[in-house]
RNA sequence: GGUCCGUUCGUCUAGGGGUUAGGACGCAUGGUUUUCAUCCAUGUAACAGGGGUUCGAUUCCCCUACGGACUACCA
């Protein structure tokens, strides 16, 4: 393949959907597949629904998934601008030529007018087409059926006017679709759709493909809701005179239940994220969860987007970005829609964060704990500074609990008993395992801990068993009211490694009150 | 309603004219663990239905059903 580029081209109406990720994720593969070009183009023709700080949200968005851009807004501006509102001369030069060559018409019915025949037609039970059923009926007013003069005084007197693209009729299209095949369909269905608006801009139709011909896109990848308008954009290359590009078209991310693609909603209602950061719709001041913030490593979201629709055909399910490149292929995109498995991405994040080192994860850890600690009033046993001699502290309870973890945000509940003495105990596991006699045996162990001298996990270990065998003391009447002690919770690492970190006193103490409450 | 696209375990999927239809998530059970989790093992569960074509179809073709997208001066 010779010289692959291909684009992701959002509009900045708001935040990046996962679904949006997955589309740039996918052109960002192929055009390193291929050692292509990835170009990002910003579609901002709706000047209503445009959103300020939406194009500095896909940027960071790309940023923190590791997949930019190569050709784009600041960055190796060959073909700019890269901003279709800074492109509005090149569209009327183009809408021109379709004018000048037959192939569109300028079009002055208002939208009433319009919704008329369509509410009109719908009580017949037919519906209304904007294309050559009617287009030259005289109901509608349009270049075709007024004189060029009354044409050239309607526009010299201000009147609104549209420029609609004339479809052909009678002929049959023959188009293919790199995962779908081939697609055929009769123009006659087709309508004549609107390239430029009364506003003076362009709509999608045209200036996606004047700038994806200009930019010289080799590839069009882009979700499945734009097949149904593949046809006019054949079209559109075959009016300008143009080669198409190669088309695919992604299959959906459906709801994880229930019908329909997934939506914002669907992440509010069963709690996860739909969108790669945190965003706050400065209107409503309504907050959007990210992965980012939920805790998911930007590999995590990429591998599991990944496998929303492709797989490498073998049973490997981890990636890195470096494999999805050499791995991913168009031919091996799925037809059907996938949906979402939240309890997937879970997994996916726990496998990466198995994957690291204690120290990377205590670094993140540590960068929140401090807030953390800020905030929880019991937390006097002591204050840590992880850039010192507390990192090492650290990165045991790292090393202790992250197999029990999936998110780093979980590392505290996981670790609050290292930093912070329990208050309360675990209600059923005290009135369980704490006896009437317990209290009497947990003074007894006091006294043998308090005689360690090498109070090392391992030594403890060796000092309380031998305590527990000479006394015929049974391992179930005197763990489980230690861990209660220490921890809180019946859950938990080792307990004799808990109790090393702790320190002797630490230990005593905790075991003294825990006599005390209990 | 119209147009187009799709349909393998609950979910993501592999496979493909003759297979015990494979893997992963989830769930369940057992083992390991003084606890919880991890880990390991095992189990659970699928070719939408009906017609063809064929010696043989889950695989190819057609129809139906179901699902999805689109049907804006939104992208």
């Amino acid at each position: 393949m010779t010289n692959v580029r291909v684009r992701f081209a959002p509009s900045p109406t708001g935040p990046l959907h996962i679904g949006g990720v997955r589309t740039a994720l996918f052109n960002y593969l192929f055009a390193k597949k291929h050692n292509g070009t990835f170009v990002l183009r910003i579609e901002d023709t709706d000047q209503n629904r445009y959103v300020a700080n939406a194009e500095e949200y896909i940027n960071e968005s790309l940023n923190w998934l590791e997949i930019p851009f190569d050709e784009g807004v600041g960055r190796n501006e060959k073909f700019g601008p890269y901003r279709q509102s800074e492109r509005k001369d090149i569209y009327k030069k183009h809408i021109q030529e379709l004018l000048d060559s037959g192939n569109a018409y300028y079009a002055f019915d208002s939208a009433e007018d319009l919704d008329r025949e369509r509410k009109g037609h719908e009580e017949e039970g037919k519906t209304f087409i904007y294309n050559w059923h009617n287009r030259e009926k005289g109901r509608l007013v349009n270049s075709l059926v007024l004189t060029s003069d009354e044409v050239e005084q309607r526009i010299k007197n201000g009147d609104k006017y549209v420029v609609r693209f004339k479809s052909p009729q009678g002929e049959t299209l023959l188009m293919n679709d790199i995962i779908r095949g081939e697609i055929k369909i009769d123009t006659n269905v087709l309508d004549d759709k609107i390239l430029f608006k009364s506003d003076g801009m362009p709509t999608y139709h045209l200036a996606n493909i004047v700038d994806d011909h200009l930019m010289e896109i080799s590839h069009v990848i882009r979700g499945e809701e734009w097949l149904p308008s593949m046809a006019l954009h054949v079209l559109l290359y075959k009016a300008f005179g143009w080669n198409t590009p190669e088309f695919a078209h992604l299959p959906l991310i459906l709801k994880p239940t229930g019908k329909g693609k997934l939506s914002k909603r669907d992440g509010d209602k069963l709690g996860f994220p739909v969108f790669p950061l945190a965003y706050t719709n400065e209107e409503t001041g309504e907050v959007s969860r990210g992965y980012k913030e939920d805790g998911y490593f930007p590999e995590t979201v990429l591998n599991f987007l990944a496998f929303l629709g492709w797989n490498p055909g073998t049973e490997q399910e981890i990636f890195s970005l470096q494999e999805l490149v050499e791995s991913f292929d168009l031919d091996r995109v799925n037809k059907s829609g996938a949906r979402f498995d939240p309890d997937k991405t879970k997994w996916y994040n726990q496998q990466y964060l198995q994957s690291k080192s204690d120290g990377e994860l205590a670094k993140i850890y540590a960068s929140k704990l401090n807030v953390i600690l800020n905030e929880c009033e019991e937390s006097k046993m002591r204050s840590f500074d992880f850039a010192q001699d507390d990192k090492k502290y650290l990165l045991k309870i790292v090393g202790l609990i992250k197999e029990r973890a999936t998110f780093v945000n979980d590392f505290w509940d996981l670790s609050k008993f290292f930093f912070v003495a329990p208050t309360e105990y675990d209600a059923k596991a005290s009135k369980k395992q704490w006896k009437p006699e317990t209290g009497s045996l947990m003074q007894q162990l006091v006294g043998v801990l308090s005689k360690i001298n090498d109070y090392s996990s391992s030594n403890i270990e060796t000092v309380v068993k031998e305590w527990l065998t000479t006394n015929e003391l049974g391992f179930g009447k005197v763990m489980p009211p230690f861990r209660l002690a220490l921890v809180g919770t019946m859950s938990g690492p080792h307990l004799f490694d808990i109790a090393e970190m702790l320190g002797k006193e630490e230990t005593i103490n905790r075991i003294e009150k825990a006599i005390i409450s209990l």
